[in-house]
DNA sequence: ACGTAAGCGAGACGGTACGTCAGGTCTTAGG
DNA sequence: CCTAAGACCTGACGTACCGTCTCGCTTACGT
């Protein structure tokens, strides 16, 4: 994709009754870029249609919600970016996933992309249901493949799976909300232990033997 | 402090030099109105103030940002709300515990005011250090005192309690920004059961014996 | 011209290198149709071209101004509508006429087609000149026909024709323009005694012998 | 009013809780500007809030219709602008305020103000309400003196007037929304020759005696 | 008989303006 | 010196139309 966007932009004409790709480009270029300058605060849609010298109802045509650009432009970053490890181990394969998620968070425009998705599902109803419905499910794909894999190996329950993906997403969101997606893998390390290790069950006053799957 | 909030409230006058009291209980009281009403969003302090029969400075002057609203607001629901429980076993307590913490989320405007603080610390620098410094080291006080008895009583090694914490936070602020704290017990009980388990570790390819701890 | 217009109007396709009538026939009903349900305050090519199933550039091609569509449409609507009295009287003349073409600007689109004219004419030079220069004269006929037989009669003097008609397009405009074409014909027919009536002249002071009482 | 409007404007500060005459007089002498420069079309309340360096809800916050502008507009330049002649004779007294009245249309935005507001009653009902409610009555005072003098003189029957206004409205308005608002007092004395003058009536078949030329 | 030229529905596009909403600042008047 | 009140600027919101443009189709006409 061409860097075409920030000044007044190569003047684009219509090229018909069919979306114009460059028009979506340029677009999500300019959306790009302010979130590299200006994080998700000072981010709007008026100054992306400014900078991709589109028309706001251009915007508005092919991404009705504020959310919806989120999500395309995360997902227009994400595009081969992060591998899936397969290490043999279910924590290596998180603590590594992680930390390459944490470092794509940390250099490109996504992790603004992702905070403002969050922050737009606190205010926007429509927010919130791409972000349950069409965001999560698709972003833990890799999850569920690491999980999996464990769960083949006999490492894992498969009834726990859902209960460890959330707190994985809670442990991510956490950190990205609170500006911590730093490089510490000890740390993350140290969380991917507990999230993949053995639940604490057995009868009270004693934290069980044997435990988890 | 009477309940004079949302009618056009009782008209208060200028109490001379000094902070005029019932003007701060009728903000507070219209700020809790309305996030019960309207959630966080739909929020405003333009509306606040209209219910509280208060001009915007007068707000403004006392809470110079809207997370400053919902710290306090957050702060005076919370004032002797939820009782630390001690049954004994970790994950008893913080079951017990986050079922209390999300039932009082649903029921109080806090849930509200709480998602707020983290939506407005996406946005504001200032509402991001006031989350960081002010409002998350006091709030974890009674997950400290959870797990510092477990600490206690050997079944959790002192190392390990911020990693867990985190968790633990991290699971609640996934549960509350995409507005599911529901109050499926069972639920909470697994996620507490791996928060509080035992590590994963031991060499690679051998998932543990002997494991946490 | 069947009435296919307003549901998304049966399917039409090019007839080749020639102007489809019928597509200019569902356009015009289109128009016609929505300026009878809004008046002229709510009516636009979008939603004229929506209604015909007509894409908007083959508004544009054969009407380029809207003000040119407006004429279109108040020229078909009047074609054999009003008939010229000729009932001796100026007076009477002037008063049926005008009756006539009220009742018809209230229950036809014309009335609102016609303010549109005018309206667009504030906006447009385009439209003012289509005003002055197409649509003035030759909807005046009809006065200049009634004020003819006058002169013919010996009851008007030739040279006053114009001023008249100047002055009753004048009243008919001020009418429409504020919403008032009513059927209060005795109205109508004291502003049509003024219109037709002698001059005040004579020497300033002295109003003139057997002048207006 | 000093003409501080069109550069970005002098910055203005607020005064207060009470309306800042300032703005007022910015938003107006913008308005005024921009009549002048580019008639009613190309005339915006976004580009008067640009030019006026004031935000376009302190202009609706004031003037809820571009019509209320108009209004202000109008009556602001009309302020001390034409005297009501007394000459001794209604023709005379209406000519020369017609004359003086199409001259201050010409020379000053007032005559742009007046088109704008009556194309925007055809857009809007509120606009149509201010013009026939808050607008004409007062603005027809003059006219009301001067054939109110008349009928004290007996020179007219007063049942007359309301018919004589109509027409003498209509004729201005028929010329000023063809731009033919010039400057040729012998037209404008014939047609008020006529709208002073005696009815035709009388028996049909004989316009009755002493009549018309 | 067939290529070309035009008309057509469709609808995307860059724009401009609309009228509204909220944020946060400032000033007044008064206690 | 604080307070209530609300005007103010700013800037973004999402919507409605404007008039232009291009597509891909269909048809009639001229060769």
């Amino acid at each position: 994709m061409p860097s075409n966007a920030t000044p007044p932009a190569r003047r684009r004409t219509s090229i018909g009754s069919r979306r114009n790709p460059e028009t979506a480009a340029a677009v999500l270029a300019a959306a790009r870029e302010l979130l590299i300058e200006k994080g998700y605060a000072g981010f709007s849609v008026e100054e992306v249609a400014r900078r991709a010298g589109a028309g706001k109802p251009s915007i508005y045509r092919w991404w009705p919600t504020k959310a919806d650009l989120f999500v395309t432009l995360y997902g227009a970053e994400k595009t081969a970016a992060i591998l899936v490890p397969d290490l043999g181990r279910v924590v290596d394969d998180l603590t590594r996933y992680t930390a390459s998620l944490w470092r794509f968070w940390r250099t490109n425009p996504a992790g603004g992309a992702f905070r403002g998705l969050i922050a737009e599902a606190q205010t926007s109803e429509a927010a919130l249901a791409a972000l349950r419905v069409k965001f999560l499910p698709e972003r833990l794909e890799p999850l569920r493949t690491i999980f999996g894999r464990a769960v083949e190996r006999n490492d894992l329950n498969a009834a726990d799976v859902e209960d460890r993906i959330a707190l994985w997403v809670g442990f991510n969101w956490f950190r990205l909300l609170t500006d911590h997606v730093d490089d510490d893998v000890q740390a993350i390390a140290r969380a991917m232990e507990i999230i993949a290790g053995p639940r604490a069950s057995g009868p009270p006053g004693r934290p069980r033997s044997g435990s988890a799957r």
